[in-house]
DNA sequence: ACGCTATGGTTGAGCTTTCAACCATAGGAG
DNA sequence: CTCCTATGGTTGAAAGCTCAACCATAGCGT
């Protein structure tokens, strides 16, 4: 077993306000979505996904992908909005195991309807206390953040 | 209601990076402990506050601010680290309705076991990948968002 | 064609978190 | 002292997430 590298004073002061300020943002933005639009923020982000792909539909590994959750997370979730009538599953025929998540009518209508308080919390907790240069830093800090992280992001790195 | 202001493409595209690299951190900080010490983070940062305090002890409600966590959720996280006799209640004298945790001698042995491979995976996910630089716009980006953030962090703010 | 492994996705159990309701005590104001 | 409200903390139910196990099809090598 080596040495252990503890944190520096620095490392963990940052490392601190790192859990806090994300702890308060996302506890922030989960808390108005649900107050406002009865939904977690996890559904928000997988209709958006849905909005923008052609004809609103993904196959269900890409969805999750895209979003970074587990495969497992994702099958729940989408069960879940499939019973609000939000999304609906189709089969994929060029590979019998796919399938396809798709945002319906009533599903495109409430995101449109939670988006704007969404957007504005956002700015309220986080753009609209930096100054310009340090959101290109935090842009280009997450970017190589996210880069290093693991890839397809399941199973590999932790056994 | 008033025009929406929406994200501009820069923003959007430095929120989607802020999303995606905070969720790759919070999965792969709270797989290696589950994996290699069977606790959430959760515990672990409670353990921590509770290992510096004086007496290894502090006020429910304490614990709950620093870690900005909601007191229901402390309370239930508390009560299974005590049955894991990880930690212990006591009352408060001067204070009736008001509790303290205390952190055991069994919860603080399993605190420094869990720590170095933690912090481990907190330098190869965030530290070892920034320049130092960045480490420091990181720190001064966290405080400001942690400062301009709701404060006491719990009703007041989201009806 | 056969068998093997890899991939896409789902499922259920168990644990964590949230929300709202709740109890008890504290600390004033009248 | 007696309300009346605020504070500290707990609780139970409902919702979400994770993990591991699972099923089905794909796609390769032989």
């Amino acid at each position: 077993m080596a040495e252990v590298r503890w944190l520096s004073k620095e490392h963990q002061r940052v490392w601190r306000n790192y859990l806090a300020a994300t702890r308060m943002l996302e506890t922030g933005i989960e808390r108005q979505l649900q107050r406002d639009s009865h939904m977690p923020a996890t559904y928000y982000e997988i209709m958006v996904s849905l909005s923008e792909a052609p004809d609103r539909t993904l196959r269900m590994s890409e969805l999750a992908e895209r979003n970074r959750f587990s495969r497992s997370r994702l099958s729940h979730a989408v069960a879940r909005m499939e019973a609000e009538g939000w999304v609906e599953r189709r089969e994929c025929p060029s590979d019998k195991r796919g399938a396809f998540a798709v945002l319906t009518e009533a599903g495109f209508a409430v995101l449109a309807d939670a988006a704007p308080g969404h957007v504005e919390q956002v700015r309220s907790l986080l753009f609209d206390n930096l100054t310009d240069e340090q959101i290109n830093q935090l842009g280009e800090i997450c970017a190589t953040i996210r880069k290093a992280g693991p890839d397809p992001f399941a199973g590999i790195w932790i056994p």
